[in-house]
This record gives structure tokens, C-alpha cells and sequence, in this order.
RNA sequence: GGCCCCAUGGUCUAGCGGCCUAGGACGCUGCCCUCUCAAGGCAGAAACACGGGUUCGAGUCCCGUUGGGGCUACCA
């Protein structure tokens, strides 16, 4: 029984696609749930789409997720290099095997002539498939071609008959070859075509399963036929279905974040990502919903794997990752924070010791009511700066009042004298005050919210109270009152 | 157009012939709790695409239709 080896291979040609996290995940969970390992390798054969920074933002993008690999162009491995762009020689040599046998041939077709072959084809209503022109050309006239200066592509003979790709989501699919062309393997430039390539890396990686996206479901058969002209044994294969935007089109830049970078610039935890992601086209068979990463390798089971395809909806995302929000050890959570804070201008890069306990107080208070880290730096600005607006609503509905500075001055006697300066001490305090005026606790309360946050929402008053500490609440209760003097009415 | 895959509420899904008057989750509505907002609790609206079969019995099996998606590049 050999080991399982798994592998994700995205093309360096953007940022890291949540269609792609996803198939890595699958893979990971794969090899992760079955002791085998989990490789990474650059499918960077077409030199024109590959973007230098690409590599980069796929490489942090898995590690951010936590998907860690066993083998990379990173980290190298027994199989090295990963990427593509430096096996040339390979793909070479076993292009070269083909050539010797027969089983592919040069075509020196220019890309104008198939261009044109096509169109006609599709006018006509017939499949756009290679004509087979160059087929059989003999060696004279491969001469004449070469002496005018031709490159040559080089295809593959498809012979008749059928290829059954045995799929462990979906079974058996067959496929008849008059379906399929002599599909290109080389480039006139001598870079291998993806399939090539695929095929080739798969089996000198000693890839047990292949899981990708169902796009490629439709071009396993050439895969398949290609490992049987190099005289290899194919690995099994497992096609995911796609995840697709809400409209029901196949994801892009148009439909918003689809990036994982994009998820983690918009507060999104790693976490809460990726349990969104697997469950989208997966579920436990059970009624859980909530996992951590390692609760998922437990939990996973390729069988309960959905054939469908999946939309993606923001809603349930946002709503997980508020769950992992509050639940999550309150250090992670304050770790994972302190950038959006910073990055608020609310805190310094790397705050002081006894900065630190405040902000971890500040967050704790703030994060079961917000869905996203950027919700929660900019749901906390009160409590590290002292200059903010009063919402409008707010200001019509508790300052423009009669007597509302009156209010705000008492409670702020009540605060400069209440001992001890917590929770339970202030707001015994308030209390008290309430009791005496003989009014509802909202009455004075609400306002109070408004003179220290500016805003109408936020934590329980007596936490806000307590974080901020004696003399700022004093000072923004004394400010208040003077606005509320200036906007009162009578 | 040809080939391939897929089909349970708006969305993610459970269901693998009788346990289904179709279960859970997000979202939505109402109520409770309450200093606000969340959270939490309770209640509710909301689905087996359609048509034929097979069977004592079909969401579950088969066929067709419709719909969606993918492939059909010297992209991957």
C-alpha cells in the first residue's frame, strides 16, 4: 500500500482565490485526516499570466489559513523543485518518449490557421476540434516546414475509442474520444500545456489523489490518456464541485472579496474562514457547524463530500466569525485585534505592558457585539481617544431634553463620588441617583452612554464606566453638559 | 452547438425506499430577557424543479424535460 500524497497546484496568477483555499482545504484535510502529506507546487507554465508577487500572496495566504504543507517550493522536498517553471527538462524528456513511440506528433499549424479552422467549424454547428492536418505528415514535409523557420507545437494522437474517469465523488464518467482532439502538450515554445505537465509532475511526485476543482473533471480524460501513452499508472481522483458568487456565476473581482488577502484586510478570522469554506460543499453528516481546524480533520469524511455546487453567502461567514469572536481565548483574540486597532490610529504598533491590559479589557467588552476585527476597532474609538462626535440621533433624543445638562451634571456627582470606582460601585451609585430622582433607568442612563461613547449603542454602561476610569468620564460628562446646554430646549 | 457534471426553503445543508405531517444552521418576522446594542431563550413564515415510470410504498431508484454549472485555447 503506498503512502498518500496529496497536492495543491494553483498558477501564480493572482491573489489566493477562496475557490482555491477551498480545494486546498480539501486536500489538506485529506492528507491531514489520513497521515499523508500535503504538497504544494507552482503550476507556472504560462510565462505571460504569471505575476511576480502572486507566489507570495498564495504562499501567506494558506499559511494564514493554517493549511500547512509537507513539501513546497519554499521548503523544498524529496520531489524538488515545485515549481513547474524549473522542470522544463522533465517534461522534455518525457515529450521526447511520446515523439520516439509515435503517440504524439509536431503540428505546425499557426495559431491564425486554428483560429480560422474553428470559427468555420462553429459556423457550420460542428465541434471545434483539431482537423488533424498535420497528423501524418511525413518527414519531407516536416522539413519544408522547419526550413521556413516554423516552430512546431506538439500534439497528442488521440486514438478512437473511450476513457472512463472513475471519480470517487461522482463514479465512473465516460468519455468518447471523438469528443476529444489531438490536444496540444507542447508549445511552440517548448513549455509543456498544463496536461502535460499535471501528468508529469503527478506521477514523478508520486501523487496518490488527485482532488481539484470540477472544471477539471472534463479534462481528466486527457489526463488519463496521457498517463497511458507515458505507461503510468493514474492516481485516483476526486472532483469538488465550484463555488459559485451569489448570482450564480462562476466567482470574480466583480463580486466583491473573493480573495482570501481580502477577507483578512475586512477583519475576518482565519478561522471562521475556514470552517465557513468547508462547509460549503461539505458537512459532518451531523448538525454541527462550528469546528477548529482540528475538529475538521476529525470530523472529515471525503464521502460527505456534496456533488452540487455550492454559492457562497457572506452572511453566514459574518455570522461565524462573530461566533469565533466571542468564544475564542480572549488573547488570540486581542492578538488578532491590535493590528486593526493600530491600524485605526487608535493604539500604537507594539503597545506598552500596561497598555495592554486596558486594550485586552477593551476588547473583551466590545467583541460579542461585533462580527469582524474591523467592526471592533471601529466600534471602540471611545475608549482611546477623547475627541468624538455625539450621533445625531442621540443628541435629538437625550441632550436636546429639558433639563438634560442638569441630569448629566448630577450623574456626574454621583460618579466623582462613587467608591469603589467599578462596576458595582458605580453603578450602586447611579442606582441610588436613580431612585432619588424617582425616574427610569434608562432616563439616566441613556445619556450618560451618549456623554461618555458619543453613541446610543455599546456595552453595559457601569463596564464603559469602569474601563475608562474615573476623571475621563467625570471630564466627558462635564463637556456633555455643556453641549446639552447649548442645544437644550425649553 | 457538442460533450460532461449537478438539482431539498433566499443561502449552506441532513436525508442514502417506509423513522419525513421533510431535520439543523445563516438570514428574516414576532415575543421574552433588558440601561442601549448584541448575545441568549421561545415561537413563526419559508423547500423535495417538472413529467413519466419502478414499487404495496419515492425527497430517496430509473427515464425524459427544464434549469444551473463546467469543458470545448499553443490558459491553468
Amino acid at each position: 500500500m503506498s503512502s498518500i500524497r496529496v497536492r495543491f497546484a494553483p498558477s501564480p496568477t493572482g491573489s489566493l482565490h477562496i475557490g482555491g483555499a477551498r480545494t486546498a482545504l480539501f486536500n489538506w484535510l485529506f492528507a491531514r485526516k489520513y497521515g499523508g502529506s500535503f504538497v504544494l507546487r507552482l503550476e507556472d507554465t504560462d510565462l505571460g499570466r504569471n505575476l511576480p508577487e502572486a507566489e507570495k500572496h498564495i504562499l501567506e495566504g494558506l499559511a494564514w489559513l493554517g493549511l500547512d504543507w509537507d513539501e513546497g517550493p519554499d521548503k523544498g522536498g524529496p520531489h524538488a523543485p515545485y515549481r513547474q517553471s524549473d522542470r522544463l527538462d522533465l517534461y522534455r524528456k518525457e515529450a521526447g518518449r511520446l515523439i520516439e513511440r509515435g503517440l504524439a506528433y509536431s503540428c505546425y499549424c499557426q495559431p491564425e490557421d486554428l483560429t480560422r479552422d474553428r470559427e468555420k467549424a462553429q459556423a457550420e454547428g460542428k465541434p471545434p476540434l483539431y482537423c488533424g492536418r498535420c497528423r501524418d505528415l511525413d518527414e519531407k514535409a516536416r522539413r519544408e516546414k522547419e526550413a521556413l523557420g516554423l516552430k512546431p507545437a506538439l500534439r497528442l494522437r488521440v486514438e478512437p475509442g473511450q476513457t472512463v474517469v472513475d471519480d470517487l465523488i461522482r463514479g465512473q464518467v465516460v468519455f468518447l474520444h471523438e469528443t476529444i482532439d489531438d490536444f496540444i502538450i507542447v508549445k511552440s515554445n517548448g513549455v509543456p500545456t498544463y496536461h502535460l505537465a499535471c501528468v508529469v509532475d503527478d506521477h514523478h511526485m508520486a501523487i496518490s489523489h488527485v482532488i481539484r476543482a470540477e472544471e477539471h473533471l472534463s479534462n481528466t480524460p486527457k489526463q488519463l490518456m496521457l498517463y497511458k501513452a507515458l505507461g503510468w499508472e493514474p492516481p485516483a481522483f476526486m472532483h469538488v464541485s465550484m463555488i459559485l458568487a451569489p448570482d450564480r456565476a462562476k466567482l470574480s473581482k466583480r463580486h466583491g472579496a473573493t480573495g482570501v488577502e481580502e477577507f483578512r484586510r475586512d477583519g475576518f478570522l482565519p478561522g471562521a474562514l475556514l470552517n465557513y469554506l468547508a462547509l460549503l460543499g461539505w458537512s459532518p453528516g451531523d448538525e454541527r457547524e462550528v469546528f477548529s481546524r482540528e475538529e475538521l480533520v476529525a470530523a472529515f469524511m471525503p464521502e460527505n463530500i456534496t456533488k452540487h455546487a455550492a454559492i457562497y453567502d457572506l452572511q453566514k461567514l459574518t455570522w461565524l466569525c462573530a461566533q469565533y469572536l466571542r468564544n475564542l481565548p480572549l488573547d488570540e483574540v486581542v492578538e488578532r485585534a491590535l493590528p486593526f486597532l493600530a491600524g485605526a490610529g487608535l493604539v500604537p504598533e507594539n503597545p506598552a505592558p500596561e497598555e495592554m491590559a486596558y486594550i485586552r479589557k477593551v476588547v473583551d467588552l466590545v467583541r460579542t457585539r461585533v462580527h469582524t476585527l474591523a467592526e471592533l476597532a471601529g466600534s471602540a474609538d471611545y475608549f482611546f481617544k477623547d475627541e468624538f462626535s455625539y450621533e445625531d440621533k442621540g443628541v435629538r433624543k437625550y441632550f436636546q431634553k429639558p433639563g438634560a445638562a442638569d441630569l448629566l451634571l448630577k450623574g456626574r456627582e454621583a460618579l466623582a463620588g462613587a467608591e469603589p470606582f467599578d462596576e458595582a460601585g458605580t453603578e450602586k451609585a447611579y442606582r441610588d441617583l436613580i431612585a432619588e430622582l424617582n425616574i427610569s433607568g434608562g432616563t439616566l442612563i441613556h445619556p450618560t452612554r451618549l456623554a461618555l461613547t458619543g453613541r446610543t449603542v455599546g456595552p453595559g454602561l457601569f463596564d464603559i464606566v469602569a474601563a475608562l476610569g474615573r476623571q475621563r468620564c467625570l471630564d466627558r460628562l462635564a463637556k456633555a453638559a455643556e453641549m446639552a446646554t447649548s442645544v437644550e430646549t425649553s
